[in-house]
DNA sequence: GTTTTGGTTATCATAAATGATAAAATAAGT
DNA sequence: ACTTATTTTATCATTTATGATAACCAAAAC
């Protein structure tokens, strides 16, 4: 596997923990963000290498710093 | 200006200042990043919205914490 | 003034993120 | 078991990031 994998799958734990611990579903969290579903699906799954403007909406509607979500990575 | 195109310019501003912090040049970075130079200016300039994966290998060349790189956006 | 050096801009191709939609799988409740 | 909610997976179209290359611009050196 190589580092693009591994940054994928980290940031995809990242979102799914963060936003769990928020007692949010998936469909809502997409749904804030205006991202589809089936998207964040992918994303959390670690199959995508998502953009900036994707993790900052994210971050936003999870109500935290962009920091915190790209923290460890 | 939406704010897609302010976060691009605020990560853009982000790279440049620290980049120019190390004394390192626009090519030189890119071509330890894998970043076609051009893709850096564009980058840079605020043209466009980088990947995770970009972000990354931008934050390891400058020798810094991600969550330092997108710090305040 | 002409070489460097660093940066910008333009263009085109390619790869990949995302949108849009639907179907299938899984989990949770009841 | 049945229903409901949630997540996953698949597919296709569209948009966009990036690669690749080249030409151009500006400033500084010499």
């Amino acid at each position: 596997m190589d580092d693009k994998e591994q940054l994928q799958l980290a940031i995809g734990k990242r979102v799914k923990m963060l936003r769990e611990e928020k007692g949010m579903a998936q469909q809502d969290l997409a749904a804030k963000c205006n991202i589809e579903k089936s998207n964040l699906s992918r994303l959390e799954a670690g199959g995508t290498n998502p953009t900036l403007y994707t993790l900052k909406r994210i971050a936003d509607n999870l109500e935290i710093k962009l920091e915190e979500l790209v923290i460890k990575l």
